[in-house]
DNA sequence: TCCTGATTAGACCGACCGGTCTATATAGTG
DNA sequence: CACTATATAGACCGGTCGGTCTAATCAGGA
């Protein structure tokens, strides 16, 4: 049995699977799930179909499961990065939305959120994209809320500003990327920001200067 | 030359460019632009593919470009119409957000913006549809500003809320569909109406109780 | 070394895609 | 009525879709 293939390939290439998921993800994120085909992915990831299959059997769902949920780790630890850097909840939302638009402006406006177009392209429909799309949305939105938490908001405000700072951030990143203007998401965090920090607080949970 | 056409057709049955585009419209709608083919529009909308490339010579690109000419004028008109039930901005807000959470509910979380899937779809490729978005979006935004410019809020802040107001209720109803809960449009708009209320203004422009 | 399972490789499949084209029907006008 | 532009009707096209399948290759243990 030697199928481990997680610690480092042999030369520097990624394996093959790795290779496929973040290929995949990159053109999902680009063009979303029903707008990228197989070859393009194949071809992208320089891989044969039967690879494809060997790792993922279910195919194409299988594969943009995968990538959803890689690029939905990814960005959830951007956002805790941003937590942590920024020390309150109102600076992360302004580094990770700085962020964003900021890989959407060197992506020349095809890189948004990885989630977002694949969340509307299946919606409604009964596949198992559905689940998973929202499975990743309720853990940015919770791990938005536990910041605001810890900065002594309210459990009720805390739970509403989450909800407000990320459709207010996945919605700017649509008029971002139609206007070509990722100024529009900057703005937007702004806003949330300010929000934020105008809003009462019962006490600072974390140490150093108040 | 008899090729008017708009004033009421014989029947009640409208005639068939505008059952092509309500169907595309509502299709898109659903599932975007790639993920709805020619044959499912034809059928729902009971008509050849004659009379479709009669109609539109482009074919589905320019089919897509009056289906989303046609929602962004019907959503812009449904904001105005809110303007004008709710009194002021923050009203309007509510109102326009309301209607689109039960819109939502209504289609069983099918039927989410009609514009921001193709949106996410064809950003940043040079299809003419991207163009068609972003005037819908400029337009529903700058109806907005106007709005709250006309409750005597400043230019820059109006500028402000405008952009946060539309990507807030753009991305909660990502977020609605993709966790079937409308209430997600509901509470984020009931936020920024909030904040459109505390927000300083110079003299309301309506007339009435002060 | 040989053997065995993991992996790669890509030919191949039926279905459907958007688009073109010819033929027919329909309605308005002289 | 005949004539003509408009509109309907759908067969047909090459290309691509996601998916299946068999064969070749590769790596590692006995």
């Amino acid at each position: 049995m030697a199928h481990i293939e997680s610690p480092m390939r042999e030369r520097d290439r990624p394996g093959t699977r790795e290779r496929l998921v973040r290929a995949a993800a990159r053109l999902f994120q680009e063009r979303g799930y029903g707008g990228v085909g197989l070859s393009e992915i194949l071809s992208l990831a320089d891989a044969p179909k039967g690879s494809l299959y060997h790792h993922f059997p279910e195919g194409k769902t299988q594969l943009a499961r995968a990538a959803l949920e890689m690029a939905g780790d990814r960005l959830e630890a951007s956002l805790a990065q941003a937590r942590e850097a920024g020390g309150d909840a109102a600076n992360m939302v302004e580094g990770f939305a700085g962020l964003l638009a900021g890989w959407l402006e060197a992506s020349n406006f095809t890189q948004g959120c990885p989630v977002a177009t694949i969340a509307l392209e299946q919606a409604g429909q009964p596949g198992e994209l559905t689940d998973t799309v929202a499975a990743i949305f309720r853990r940015w939105r919770e791990t938005l809320r536990l910041s605001l938490l810890g900065d002594g908001i309210a459990q009720e405000r805390a739970d509403a500003l989450a909800n407000l700072a990320l459709s207010a951030i996945e919605g700017a990143l649509i008029l971002a990327r139609a206007e070509r203007n990722g100024d529009l998401v900057r703005r937007a965090a702004g806003e949330i920001a300010a929000l934020i920090r105008t809003e009462p607080r019962a006490q600072a949970a974390q140490p150093g200067l108040s």
